[in-house]
DNA sequence: CATTCGCATTGACGGAAGTCAATCCCATCG
DNA sequence: CGATGGGATTGACTTCCGTCAATGCGAATG
């Protein structure tokens, strides 16, 4: 009955408008800082690790610009299912949206300052809706990059473009830059194994698997659990099946 | 070595570009028409059924909205495998990038009529920019369900949500309305199994199948092949693992 | 009417990835 | 230092879905 795909699910959503459980590690982490006159209608905080912004369902009355750090956007299934929907850096917008509520959860993965608009003012705003426009064009192109790799790409392929996408120099993707030299590089994920398996629509077992056999290949060294050393980028390319 | 997910593929990309191949059906079908004084600083043009109005690696000058009818957004891995990244309806936007080229192709599924803006047009109107702002921010709530169906569903939730997804009243994936009767409704899919298998991330045989166990269920009848009937709206629902 | 062509359906089979469960590896802490 | 616990790894098994191939079906065409 229940499909296999369920993979690992969190506890179950309480009501139909998919709120997750306040079990959820980490809290309000909000705190306001004094505010900076480079930001004009924008009120600069700091958030804490691991704590939610916003959560799937509430109002959403403002909108956020991530300054540093990282944020993952998430949607739970009712029967607790986790999608991570867009991996956050800086630069990004998030908590658009088109309905009164939020469609998805904001977490910090790592501590971040965030600017906070209110929506009215940002509609009312042109120039800051022009700024921010260009952000949300880029993630648009993100989350088109993201569905061909959720739709069509196989474990080991999803987990190299993961490691190709956390490289410093070669993030969003575009690893095909004309020296595409057998240089190593070292990678700090920032996201536990169920974390990413959630990002990339895979089970934490498979995701562990496949650093496995990519360490078998001898194409990356685990040196710290969280930190990869990527022996030989262009090979580790090639995986991604953008190339 | 070659993973076995790799589906049906489509005739291999020419080049690093991902230019698809100039062999697929359809071609520029692009007719101006003369200009209405409503859409102010936009072109509406009047577009033949399967035709490109633009290509992944084209230059990105103009941007579009959709008047009427159904454009698909694609794109494709250098071997062939397909993602349609976005189904556009009337009043959705697409052709924006934060690249100078586009990063996916736009191809009409019916004859459509659209609003051509020249991109450099649109950032400098306020106005415009912020009508067409809402669109987008609709859209990218669009595509946060998409991942999570991408990511999380199986092959029979995935083709439910597609057949929910074409209902008229319920467009939207917001099928949770009050009352949720068990009334019927007839769908055009408008679209080949193996477009819709690369909506959903499957292989037309797969949405073949999900098809007929829907059928062996009682769910719905398949009329003229095109054209399902939905028995029971309520149960097709609760397949769709939303609910 | 028979042919053809494109698309859809169905079956048999295999493999990639999910499930379940045991073990391992650190980091933290009493 | 040993105990504890959260995360990661690995193995055995299962299953969903992709692959390959045969057949069906309706529309268009000669």
């Amino acid at each position: 009955m229940k499909p296999a795909i369920a993979q690992r699910s969190y506890p179950a959503a309480v009501d139909t408008t998919c709120r997750p459980p306040a079990s959820a590690r980490g809290h309000v982490g909000l705190q306001p800082v004094p505010r900076r006159e480079e930001e004009p209608q924008g009120q600069r905080q700091r958030v804490g690790q691991h704590a939610h912004i916003f959560r799937e369902g509430d109002r959403a009355d403002r909108m956020y610009q991530l300054v540093d750090g990282a944020v993952m956007l998430y949607k739970l299934l009712p029967d607790g299912r986790r999608q991570v929907v867009e991996l956050l850096s800086a630069g990004d917008v998030f908590g658009l949206s088109a309905l009164p509520v939020y469609d998805c959860s904001a977490e910090t993965l790592v501590a971040c300052n965030v600017i906070a608009y209110d929506r009215t003012a940002v509609e009312q705003s042109p120039d800051l809706l022009r700024r921010l426009s260009a952000h949300v064009h880029a993630q648009l192109c993100a989350l088109h990059e993201h569905a061909v790799l959720l739709g069509r790409k196989s474990a080991l392929e999803r987990v190299a473009t993961f490691v190709m996408h956390c490289v410093p120099g070669r993030g969003g993707f575009n690893c095909a830059g004309p020296r595409c030299g057998g240089d190593s590089a070292v990678v700090r994920l920032g996201m536990t194994r169920q974390e990413i398996a959630d990002y990339l629509g895979l089970t934490l077992e498979t995701v562990s698997r496949a650093f496995s056999e990519l360490r078998r290949r001898g194409i990356i060294a685990i040196d710290k659990q969280e930190e990869v050393r990527v022996h030989d980028v262009c090979r580790m390319c090639q995986l991604t099946g953008a190339h």
